[in-house]
DNA sequence: GAGTGGTCTAGACCACCAA
DNA sequence: TGGTGGTCTAGACCACTCC
């Protein structure tokens, strides 16, 4: 009996009653017992769905089954051009604009940044098939770029930072918006349509690295198994 | 040294380029020995980094960094009535209609049921202090109802299905559309605005369950830490 | 075929925290 | 303060897959 039996017996006896909703199970131990496989085992399925939030684990207070289990999924969150590329079609991108400027005081807000620390403001169009696709609007702080400045005409910033600000940490946040007459002109679009929006935050070890909202042509849709 | 401390020191290799990447690592048993652990402690690091996307794991290859990695991020999907509560605001819900009918083509073939089955088809309207939040339209397959069938005016049918068929598999995807008319009305908006759609696809063990689809009225953010 | 990661075991110690 | 989950170890066997 695998780590893996184990959690399909225990989901089963979840899903039967046998260990109702907002009840406790028995010890990692006695369970261990009864099935007849290390603590270990048992301890690594328990992991498992208590990460998934089907249980609620607390040390001395035991194991319980969730009341209202809070379903959890896993995003995958692409690179843009591997997501053109999976769908077999050709990708590029367009620098529109590239200058030092001071962002808005939300986005220096958000990255804990004074609100007038100058950063460095790009507008990338992406394409698929020569199709604009995602409409990328960034301010990304200056600290971070080596000297002299790689040319952001030929590589993407958003590959350049996955590719050298290595394992940085961030938020993530999506929501639907009207199309801004900018969003609209740059994705060929009539204003007011709705665009799905993907806005990030990412700092890295020392100082915070970049802002960037994602404004995806119509028919964008984000998907995950649940 | 823990596994965290193990996690910590690969991440700072790759970020510092002593472990590039798109390169093999040393195997788990040298690590182990580099760093004076137990080989199950550096699989235990290792795998967590491989399932957050930074490492590529594969037997008899070993182990690789990963040249683009793919960030992955963790959703919580709320059940309404907590994400109103978790606000301090009070939740109440509508059922505006709940009639048997037949499904859409595109809601059959989802599900995997014949087009001409029947289905319960309920609409809801969900709030937050007196105030259209999220308006669902569900379809739900007949046969998974007890008899007598719950009363959906007095339970929201979300609630009684967490609650009764648990351990669902299914997908989940979300996307902006443009307000219906119906979806306006429903929720005091006018036509057209943009409103962030969630849409799911629910399988039991045995057979289909439901297919939703949520609109959140405008300001909604689904929010995750990366 | 052989090297690698995946898993299991038995035992141990520790950190946490409800009783 | 004792019981519980969290983690570590040393050793073992297995499954996969590249060579």
């Amino acid at each position: 009996m695998g780590w893996e039996a184990v959690r399909a017996e225990v989901t089963r006896r979840i899903r039967t009653r046998v260990w109702p909703p907002g009840g406790l199970i028995p010890s990692d131990e006695l369970v261990a017992q009864v099935f007849g496989v290390a603590r270990a085992t048992v301890n690594r399925a328990l992991k498992e769905l208590a990460d998934a939030g089907v249980l609620e684990r607390k040390r001395k207070a035991g194991t319980r089954v969730a009341a209202l289990p809070v379903r959890k999924a896993t995003l995958d969150i692409p690179v843009i051009r591997q997501e053109v590329a999976a769908r077999g079609q050709t990708y590029a991108f367009r620098l529109i604009r590239q200058e030092l400027d001071q962002p808005p005081v939300t986005v220096a807000a958000r990255l804990g940044l004074l609100a007038g620390t100058p950063m460095l403001h790009l507008q990338t169009l992406h394409l698929a098939a020569g199709v604009p696709q995602v409409y990328e609007d960034r301010w990304l702080n200056p600290a971070v770029l080596p000297k002299p400045a790689p040319d952001f005409t030929q590589i993407s910033v958003n590959e350049w930072l996955v590719a050298t600000i290595a394992f940085a940490t961030g938020d993530i946040a999506f929501s639907a918006e009207s199309a801004t007459p900018e969003e609209a002109a740059a994705l060929a679009l009539h204003p007011g349509v709705a665009l799905f929006i993907t806005e990030r935050c990412t700092w890295g070890t020392e100082a915070p690295i970049t802002w960037v909202r994602l404004a995806h042509a119509p028919g964008y849709r984000l998907t995950t198994l649940l």
